[in-house]
RNA sequence: GCCAAGGUGGCGUAAUCGGUAGCCGCACAGCACUCAAAAUGCUGCGAGAGCAAUCUCAUGGGAGUUCGAGUCUCCCCCUUGGCACCA
């Protein structure tokens, strides 16, 4: 029988069997009590204007890899996706083009939902959700909604960092350098009556738990930074000839007999109430008013050089030693850390130093204390944070509206919960203001409402939710997408949580990552879910840049679209690329080059049909075994390229034989399904196998035979190679020694010289030292 | 300044319980096939010396430990990411 091959037609192959595996439900996840359950999560993409980045299939082939492979060690697997839709950029969009936002977001989920699908990810797409879908940001509000009822959710005065280019308040974390990590337009400052988020409260849990989760070490580390957890003591230094007391943070307490003065920071509560007593007031009002010409970059730039200036007048007491010390105020301390004061010790703080040099403040050396003995006698020990509570508003349209009333005799009324969702109204013009009031504001038939509590007038809250709110939870709503009654069925939750891999960036690490476990912690300690954390285990990508190694963004127009690689060179053939092009973890510039190499891999893959006889040698066997092992373990630490990097030489051996063993082929293909799933299933079904490939178990290794029988023994001269041998396991040392000094090769270096000792490693070499 | 990860051929990288540095891929060169090209196959490919066998040098720089160091220790330089007057 002559054996005719078709040539590897990518196009024809990934669509059929996407259109089969999605008509067969393969990768539909049921509650399977006699199963093992694997959750398996991404980042759930921003469904933007310009379609898939081959960033999000990056780390999407990733998860998709492990989910593939997961089922087939016999887990039941959740692998969903859906949109995280709400936010500025759709919004700003329709606001160029005149269209509504839940138009754009449907156009671009479309896009993105047929993207996804061509390259062949496992996704369950049943459970497709969508933040701005009234049905889903109905929780988003009640979970808010219990968050107020704790009294987590509070409104505050207070002064936000404003971007005047978006018109919106943003979140600490929002900012980089000063400026708005959305658009880069330097952040001004606002006073503003705002939701906030008792993220504080969580602080201590939030630190502390990352013990127990399988977070990578780098991502356990920035988020503790930014907690900033810091231990210490609050010890009071009172003020003479005056009731009152001055409040410091330190963590040094040890050093409390160093301090030679006191600093506050401008803005503390005492300064107003020292000031009557104080000889050089005028200057120290010049100097608050200076302050506050100062704009946040300028105040807290850490090169900057310290100003400052004494109270003259009034003076602090040390409590230890009772000295009297000068009290000074000076910007470099901040009002919102700590007390707002701090003892300074000049002859143990750099900063301190620098700050008494320059305005002739003592400096004492000291002895340090026991740290235990100084807090217990002179203050109290107290742990103090860097993490700020959350700011939860946004002015503007496109997001969960914030389910309250504002009524004139009753105050802010939650909405009843049988009222929610809370509905974004339609509007004509969703124009951001430059008042700083969202463009809902506007729509007085939507804002005048009746209070819930005493059915007299009322005003809806017109804010609107931040997008990491729907973030904050979607992972919960994947278990139970259609529920009414709850946010997911408890049973579900139980069989599900935790999310057992979370694949996402690092760049929300302190945000979306951070905002989320604080979510679920709140929901464990309402009962509401039954896990203390929301996510086992948390890798990440690296970034994928251009050629030049820019970051790719919108705005540059660099974005390379994967469209047209799928079309020409295949699905599979992009997948492996990205998973072979380097680590996993690394930031990688794109190469458009080296892509070539991936599919004259895949074609390689394909041509081995031809060799299909019976011939197979020990060689290959122990190769196969070593190829399941390196695949296998690559994949559990996510080396993806060195996985593809063996596979890579299995099939180079392949082709050096004449025939290859059918069974051997279809080991390879069970390894590279994961990585490249349409044309291993297509060539699986070649081969004459009924049931997909990916329902196949995942192969399995023989440890102990892993080793050829013949070795190369290394013959080294001091240290340096210089000849081999081949021998059988069980040469002993004497043999081997004897046969080594024989060589001809070897002899050359160790004539006329003494051996002082023979080093034999067994099975690897001997090193000879002359 | 602090924290973290890195620095290996022309390029992306591999090898880190110390044991043949450069696997795999890209690019490049030669050959085969072809009227020709592409594709494909074969061969070569760190630098230097040599007809060759082979030798010397080489993993950011310097020192050290060791029979033996890309890998461990110390110092220094550089790149990337994060935090940054946090008391």
């Amino acid at each position: 029988m002559v054996f005719i091959m078709n040539p590897y037609n990518h196009n024809k192959i990934e669509k059929k069997w996407q259109k089969y595996w999605e008509s067969k439900k393969l990768n539909k996840a049921k509650e399977n009590n006699k199963k093992k359950k694997f959750y398996s999560l991404i980042e759930f993409p921003y469904p933007s204007g310009k379609g898939l980045h081959v960033g999000h299939i990056r780390s999407n082939t990733a998860m998709d890899i492990i989910s593939r492979k997961r089922r087939r060690e016999g887990y039941e697997v959740l692998f969903p996706i859906g949109w995280d839709a709400f936010g500025l950029p759709t919004e700003n969009y329709a606001i160029k083009i005149g269209i509504q936002p839940a138009i754009v977001t449907k156009k671009n989920t479309d896009t993105f939902r047929k993207q996804l699908k061509s390259l062949g990810f496992s996704f369950d797409w049943s459970r497709e959700i969508n933040t701005t879908d009234p049905k889903y940001y109905k929780w988003t509000q009640w979970i808010f909604l219990q968050l107020l009822k704790k009294g987590l959710a509070y409104k505050k005065k207070m002064t936000i960092n404003w971007c005047p280019k978006d018109m919106i308040g943003l979140a600490n974390e929002e900012i980089v350098d000063g400026c708005c990590e959305r658009c880069g337009t330097k952040v001004e400052k606002r006073e503003k009556e705002q939701w906030m988020l008792a993220i504080t409260k969580y602080a201590e849990r939030l630190d502390k738990d990352l013990d127990n989760t399988d977070f990578l070490e780098k991502i356990k580390i920035q988020q503790r930074n930014w907690i900033g957890k810091s231990e210490g003591a609050e010890i009071d230094f009172p003020v003479k000839c005056f009731d009152k007391k001055i409040k410091v943070f330190t963590t040094r307490p040890d050093t409390i007999f160093g301090v030679t003065y006191i600093v506050l920071s401008p803005e503390h509560y005492l300064v107003n109430e020292l000031i009557s007593k104080i000889s050089n007031k005028l200057e120290v009002e010049k100097y608050i008013k200076n302050t506050k010409n100062k704009n946040e970059i300028e105040r807290t730039d850490a090169k900057s050089e310290k100003t400052g200036i004494e109270l003259k007048g009034v003076k602090a007491i040390n409590p230890a030693n009772k000295e009297e010390i000068p009290i000074w105020i000076a910007d470099y301390v901040l009002a919102n850390y700590g007390t707002g004061a701090v003892m300074a010790v000049p002859a143990h703080d750099e900063r301190d130093k620098q700050f008494a040099l320059k305005y002739t403040l003592p400096i004492k050396e000291i002895d340090l204390a026991n740290k235990e003995e100084m807090i217990s006698k002179y203050g109290k020990p107290i742990t103090k944070f860097k993490l700020r509570d959350w700011i939860f508003s946004r002015q503007r349209y496109w997001g969960e509206p914030i389910p309250v009333v504002h009524c004139e005799k009753c105050g802010i009324v939650p909405l009843n919960e049988k009222d929610l969702p809370l509905k974004l109204p339609k509007v004509k013009n969703y124009q951001p203001t430059e008042t700083g009031e969202s463009p809902l504001a506007t729509i007085s038939k939507w804002v005048n409402t009746k209070c819930p509590k005493c059915k007299g007038k009322a005003k809806r809250e017109t804010d609107t939710m931040p997008n990491w709110a729907g973030s904050s939870w979607y992972y919960l709503r994947y278990i139970d997408t259609k529920n009414k009654k709850a946010f997911a069925d408890s049973k579900k939750l139980k069989y599900w949580t935790p999310v057992d891999w979370y694949n996402g960036g690092m760049e929300h690490t302190t945000l979306h990552l951070l905002y989320s476990r604080f979510w679920h912690k709140f929901l464990f300690d309402e009962g509401l879910v039954p896990t203390n954390e929301p996510y086992k285990k948390r890798t990440s990508h690296g970034m994928i840049l251009t050629e030049e190694g820019e970051k790719m963004s919108k705005s540059k127009g660099n974005i390379i679209n994967p469209d047209e690689i799928v079309k020409n060179l295949g699905a599979d053939t992009l997948r492996i690329h990205e998973m072979f092009i380097g680590p996993f973890d690394q930031a990688i510039a794109w190469n458009s080059d080296t892509i070539a190499g991936s599919r004259r891999f895949l074609e390689k893959v394909w041509k081995l049909q031809e060799k299909i006889g019976k011939d197979s040698n020990e060689n290959i066997e122990i190769l196969i075994r070593k190829t399941i092992k390196k695949v296998t373990e690559d994949i559990e630490g996510m080396r993806f390229n060195t996985a593809i990097s063996s596979m890579m030489i299995l099939v180079n051996e392949f082709e050096k034989q004449s025939e290859i063993d059918k069974i051997d082929y279809e080991i390879l293909l069970k390894l590279l399904a994961p990585f490249a799933p349409h044309i291993t299933e297509e060539i699986w079904l070649i081969l004459g196998n009924k049931k997909s490939i990916h329902l196949s178990s995942w192969p399995k290794y023989d440890e102990s035979k892993l080793v050829e029988s013949v070795f190369k023994i290394m013959i080294q001269i001091n240290g340096k190679v210089r000849g081999q041998i081949e021998s059988n396991a069980d040469i002993s040392d004497q043999e081997l020694e004897k046969t080594a000094i024989n060589k001809p090769e070897i002899k050359k270096w160790i004539e006329g010289k003494t051996i002082k000792k023979m080093i034999i490693i067994k099975g690897k070499l001997i090193n000879i030292v002359v």
